[in-house]
DNA sequence: CCAATGACTAATC
DNA sequence: CGATTAGCCATTG
């Protein structure tokens, strides 16, 4: 567990319901808008799924990208917040993701 | 410190 | 659109 991991779920905690965040999204907030990869391994490493809306962290272009639980768990989680998922991509992204709000 | 890995991204073919 | 390459970051051995 590092700092940088709770940066990161932090981040994921301040997602609003039915909405979604790009890796990307994340790094930039942290400060590190090239750290996307490192971003996704915190996601990984985080320790109450439930607790951490890892599930609302999708790629760049939409994409799920990956879930420890499996990316079917993920597309699961979504549906049930009102993230529609079709072909393993974020129905309406452009109009879901969510923006960081950097005081 | 070096090398390797990973839930990524953008560009190119 | 699909596949490949190079780039970037943090963590771990």
């Amino acid at each position: 567990m590092t700092i940088f991991n709770k940066k990161v779920w932090s981040a994921l905690k301040l997602i609003p319901c039915g909405r979604v965040t790009t890796y990307q999204e994340i790094a930039n907030y942290l400060g590190k808008s090239k750290a996307a990869r490192a971003v996704g391994n915190a996601c990984g490493h985080n320790p109450d799924a439930p607790k951490v809306p890892c599930h609302r962290a999708v790629k760049s272009d939409g994409g799920l990208g990956g879930y420890s639980g499996g990316a079917t768990r993920k597309i699961e989680l979504l549906r049930e917040e009102g993230v529609e998922v079709r072909k393993g991509k974020v129905a309406e992204f452009s109009n879901k993701k969510f923006a960081f709000d950097k005081v």
